[in-house]
DNA sequence: TGAGGAGACTATACGGCGTGAAGTTTGCTG
DNA sequence: CAGCAAACTTCACGCCGTATAGTCTCCTCA
């Protein structure tokens, strides 16, 4: 059996690694739409069907690159959270969705990517593509509620919500980490997420463009409220 | 010339009826992916190239198509709106938010079609496939905000929008009907056309699955939570 | 009535796609 | 050095959009 450091081992993740870069410089150039095993070979210099070596098939390749970018955006938005001063619970919160906004006007094809119709036939495994990096970036959200829960737990605390309303991978992450949050938190998190995936979605896809032409007022104004529900009187 | 009740002026507009609804069959069956001119003409008993005689390439026929769904969903929350009591401006607010929800979810090729990468290689027409349906989208919700704003102006009269922040076929349509509603109105009214759809759109790409396994519960705290944020006390 | 023309459709072809099967080269290992 | 496995190529199939050229059918008008 090869030793785990050797020639074969680490050409072959030389290679790998090749390969998502490519695809991912094909993503950049051309959108999602441009991830082809054939055009990914052609920038190697290799046959299309060399690519079958390292993916059994293109939608595990594509599932990879997900799972890639998905982390990066997670990578960012928990980066802009850790930056910004604890202290200020509204300052942070807004740092925070700044981050996530940015990110995805910085990578309009890998926002597509993630949460859009990917490639042409992608089919996403079951569980989605990358239910880690999504718990993730949900938890980064759950650190937003529950910074503000102190200041926001008697506007939603009403809520009916179980523990069982929701998914336990995501539950195992945010439970641990926010034990003063209460079921009435994740709702109220995920809807923020919801708010945020929304507003950024309909710009990403230029649907919010044919009706403002100052999406980023739109979404300044979105913070502002956001921080207002959450029952922060703190101009930031 | 032939005149405009002609029989082959009569067979053309049938056969463009027949392509348009097995087009939209095959959306339905096989998703977005599944509309290509060669499965059209094989349903049809028609070679792929005949289809050419109706629209000039698969994104011409791909465009009408968005077109069409667009509208049977502004048709749909229209008629929601219409016929929730007048009276009750929750009420009203929540059937529309509810109304928009259910057509997605019985209709969710539809929804990616008009909001998602629609079909593999296809470049939307400059301005969004179907800017007259998406006004009328963002009208409906604009009648929500004009409901609401007698109870929530005092709210969001605060910010800084101007008319000029707007999109002038956006407003041509929601100025005449909502006379009232100033530019924060639209604001708000965009804010919340956002939130809707980040929801939505969460729960149709199955990304909320991953994280509740309740969405139609969340949707609901959504619109309890929308309703107050409007300002409006009543329970329902 | 019959010729001309327009419109509807087919046949053929090209290049691109994912992918399966079979064959060939390369380099490690015993 | 023999053998073997991994890496890679070649060929093939069926799918796609679409360009070009040809055929057939029916309407119109002299």
């Amino acid at each position: 059996m090869g030793s785990t450091g050797g020639r074969r081992e680490r050409l072959r993740a030389e290679t790998t690694a090749e390969i998502k870069q490519v695809a991912l410089k094909l993503m950049a150039t051309g959108g999602p739409d441009a991830i082809t095993l054939r055009a990914i070979a052609r920038e190697m210099g290799m046959t299309a069907n060399a690519i079958y070596g390292y993916f059994a098939t293109r939608d595990d390749l594509v599932t990879m690159l997900i799972n890639e970018v998905y982390t990066a955006l997670a990578d960012a938005v928990d980066a802009a959270w850790a930056e910004a001063p604890a202290g200020h619970a509204a300052g942070r919160i807004q740092t925070w969705a700044r981050a996530f906004r940015d990110w995805a006007l910085a990578n309009p094809e890998g926002f597509r990517l993630i949460y859009g119709d990917p490639v042409p036939g992608y089919q996403a495994p079951e569980g989605g593509a990358a239910p880690d990096a999504a718990h993730r970036v949900c938890t980064g959200i759950a650190a937003l509620a529950d910074a503000a829960w102190p200041h926001a737990r008697h506007l939603y605390a009403h809520g009916d919500f179980q523990w069982s309303d929701f998914d336990a991978g995501l539950l195992d992450k945010v439970r641990p980490a926010f034990p003063d949050l209460p079921p009435a938190g994740v709702a109220l998190a995920l809807r923020i997420w919801g708010h945020l995936h929304g507003l950024v979605s309909l710009e990403i896809y230029g649907h919010l463009h044919t009706q403002t032409i100052n999406p980023g007022k739109l979404f300044q104004e979105e913070l502002t409220q956001l921080v207002r529900s959450l029952g922060i009187d703190s101009k930031e």
